[in-house]
DNA sequence: TAGGTTTGTTTCAAACTTGAACCAAGACCG
DNA sequence: CGGTCTTGGTTCAAGTTTGAAACAAACCTA
């Protein structure tokens, strides 16, 4: 089977693509640094927390709709919970269990943070494009993650069809 | 000055196209890692350089053409001239400078990773799209690369208009 | 219900990134 | 020239990410 290279229009697309993620995450990390002491990833763990019910997931679910390693989420918890920002708490139903509440301190840091967070997006993003364009960012973004979790690291093809990880709210 | 929040629609955009970044970027890392021993930035590096005059290029232009920081372009290329993928050479014109240079080895792993890179990208990107959302995603990632290039980390605004650094080839 | 497997989470070491500080070497200017 | 500013690169410490291994609790299943 000889490689199917990218055609000039894909291979444009491509890098363009690389070199806008690049600079976009970038330009995230250092505002949120600047103004509320943290990189994106982690103002996101507080921005699920606070509009999850209660102000609180489990460890497993907050992992699965950040797209991230549960051990990277363990490490970014830790930081953020020495921080005072979230407070972990046992899971009643499910001795293993951890949950992640979100503090009223971490609460304030967030609504303090989000004027600005949002201005940025804005700014790099949205501002930049047409309203069309905003439609197309979200179909084009939805069809590649989509097809990134249906087989993640797929366990071997003889495995069955495929089961969700139920998402056990446990409180 | 109240804030503009984020419209459903924009909303839905941002956070699919946040997880698409992520996944994606865990995909090809982890199948560059498995393939060719390297992260994706590191198989950059070395696909830049491969396309160069004379397969080399100064630090500085690499690190301009990656959009990333020096600093993590020192480190990469360190380890990837410990690996032996390339060499550092020192530029005649200017003495301050230092030029990276594909090696043989380097460019021999190159080739022998590009098939699978360019099966996992086009599995995982370009087949889920139709020809015209490719070039969609070249439009909409051009425009918001370009808004983040012109100002990067805007040295205060009574400064020139803005000056490109010049890239001297140097060879 | 003992033994084996799966699931939820953490731990650990190695690799990587960040940003500020540092050190030359070129560029400028009086 | 001699001082000063800028540019190209590296270094260093602190922070983050990765992936594999370790654990413990829950879940089978014979």
């Amino acid at each position: 089977m000889t490689t199917r290279w990218l055609t000039p229009e894909e291979q444009r697309a491509w890098r363009a693509y690389i070199a806008a993620s690049l600079l976009l995450e970038d330009a995230i990390d250092r505002q949120l640094q600047q103004d509320a002491g943290m990189p994106h990833l982690y103002y996101s763990i507080l921005s699920v927390l606070s509009e999850s019910p209660e102000r609180r997931l489990r460890m497993t679910d907050l992992a699965e709709r950040l797209k991230i390693t549960r051990s990277r989420l363990t490490y970014a918890v830790t930081r953020l919970e020495k921080d005072g920002m979230v407070r972990r708490e046992a899971c009643r139903y499910d001795k293993r269990g951890s949950i992640a509440a979100l503090t009223d301190d971490g609460f304030a840091v967030l609504d303090r943070a989000a004027p600005g967070h949002v201005e940025t997006v804005r700014s790099f993003l949205f501002d930049r494009l047409s309203e069309e364009q905003v439609g197309q960012l979200e179909e084009i973004s939805t069809a590649i993650a989509q097809g990134l979790q249906e087989d993640g690291t797929r366990p071997a093809s003889d495995d069955v069809p495929w089961r969700r990880r139920s998402s056990s709210t446990c409180s």
